[in-house]
This record gives C-alpha cells, structure tokens and sequence, in this order.
DNA sequence: TCCCTAAGGTTTGTGTTGCAAACCAGACTT
DNA sequence: AAGTCTGGTTTGCAACACAAACCTTAGGGA
C-alpha cells in the first residue's frame, strides 16, 4: 500500500546522509575498517567522521572497538541489523526508481 | 579520480532530500504534474510540499507556473537542466552502490 | 450585496542537523 | 622535553525540515 513515492518519507535519514551513506557503503564490502582507513576513502575530516560514527553507533548500525591500551586505533564494521538496515534502504531507493522510470499512469 | 565513496562528497543534497526525491521522481515521469497531484502522491503537507517546490525552483530543477485568474492551480515540471540533475543524482547512487558491491581491494 | 466556506498556497516559528575549526590527551619517537 | 600520530570532543553557526498559522481568490447561499 502507498506509492513508492509515500514510501520515500520512511526512509531513515540516518543512512541516507551522503558520508553516512559513503561510510556504510565502504562497510559493507569488508568486514571491518579502521578509523583513519574510513577517512581516507571517504575524505572526511575526523572530527566530521567522528561525530558521524557516533550516530550510526548510537542507531545501532555499526559497532566500534577501541583498544583499550597501546596507540589509540579504532575498529569499525557494520552490526548485523545494521548490513539489513542499509540492504532495505537501497532496495528502497532502487524500487522509488524503478517506480519512476516505469510510472505513466493516471495524473490528473 | 577519487573514489565513489569521496564522491559522495558532491551529491546534491537538494535533490537527494527524501521529499525532494520523491518529487522530483514523479515528475520525471511525466511532462508535468500540479500541486495537488503531487501532494496526494507523495503524501506531503500542502505547508511542506510548497517549501521543497520553492527549493527546487530556486535551484533551477523545477519549473511552476501558476494560472493568473480563475481559481488557484500550479503546475509543475523539471526544467531540462533538472532533468540532467536528477539522472546524474541516480548516476552517482548507482556507481557508489555498485563500488560497495565490487570492491574489495586493499583493506588494510 | 454580504457573509461563509473551501481550495490552494505562503509565511513564520522552532527544534534538529551538518560542518568547520578549535581544543584535548594518550602513546611513541627523537 | 619536544614533537607527532592517533582519535577523538566541544563549540559556534548557518541551513534545513516540518507543522501550524495565516493569507487570498472563487463560488454559493440568503
């Protein structure tokens, strides 16, 4: 029920932000990543890729390790739910275009 | 140059708003489309939908045109330069989905 | 003619973001 | 001791999304 364009307003901003999107994407093809590897990639400063981090973390999509001693190195990978959260977002956004490009029916 | 992931950098956050997604897909459907069309296919608030309409006509995606007299009806339709927009939009999404997919070179 | 209502928007107010820049602190190196 | 690398936190600000209040024109009834 609803159109795939309703269906756009469920969509989880949290996941759709472009270095949100950037950082999960990364993600989800190893599984896991360093802090400094993630900035690289993605370009992002890393006061900026901190405090995305910490959103995904507190949504529950990724999970982050630290060691606790030696030099101060961070681990990142997708939690479980989260590798299902960011799969339904793009299968979201694919149906939306598909549902665009296919679409030509009652407009008035 | 630059990886997909960076690339992501330069999304264009006008289009990329979820609202502003599911509009703009629904009018690349069609030649044109008026306000109440689309407010009942996206689900939006009249308040909402005429907000994200004024973005996007600002940023050149988006033609409205209003009809002087008579009772009150816009209608709206991507510019051409929107159009180009929008299919760049999908473009970027895809190579980044597909990167995600595809690589799994040098994680270290 | 004068209200009344409804359609179709626009404006305003408010809380939330994203981002850059500045600051902080532990561990190694020299 | 000084410097650098790593991995952050904090602060300040501008932009944004949304809801709710407001405005305007058209037509209907008395």
């Amino acid at each position: 029920m609803g159109t795939p364009f309703e269906d756009m307003a469920e969509i989880d901003r949290l996941v759709h932000e472009p270095s949100r999107l950037a950082i999960t994407s990364a993600l989800s093809s190893c599984e896991s990543a360093d802090f400094l590897f993630l900035q690289r990639i993605t370009g992002l400063s890393k006061g900026n890729l901190s405090s995305h981090l910490s959103k995904l973390e507190k949504g529950g999509i990724v999970a982050i390790s630290k060691n606790a001693s030696g030099p101060p190195r961070t681990t990142i990978r997708l939690t479980p739910a989260g590798r299902e959260v960011v799969a339904e977002h793009w299968e979201r956004l694919t149906r939306l275009r598909d549902a665009a490009r296919d679409w030509t029916a009652s407009q008035e």
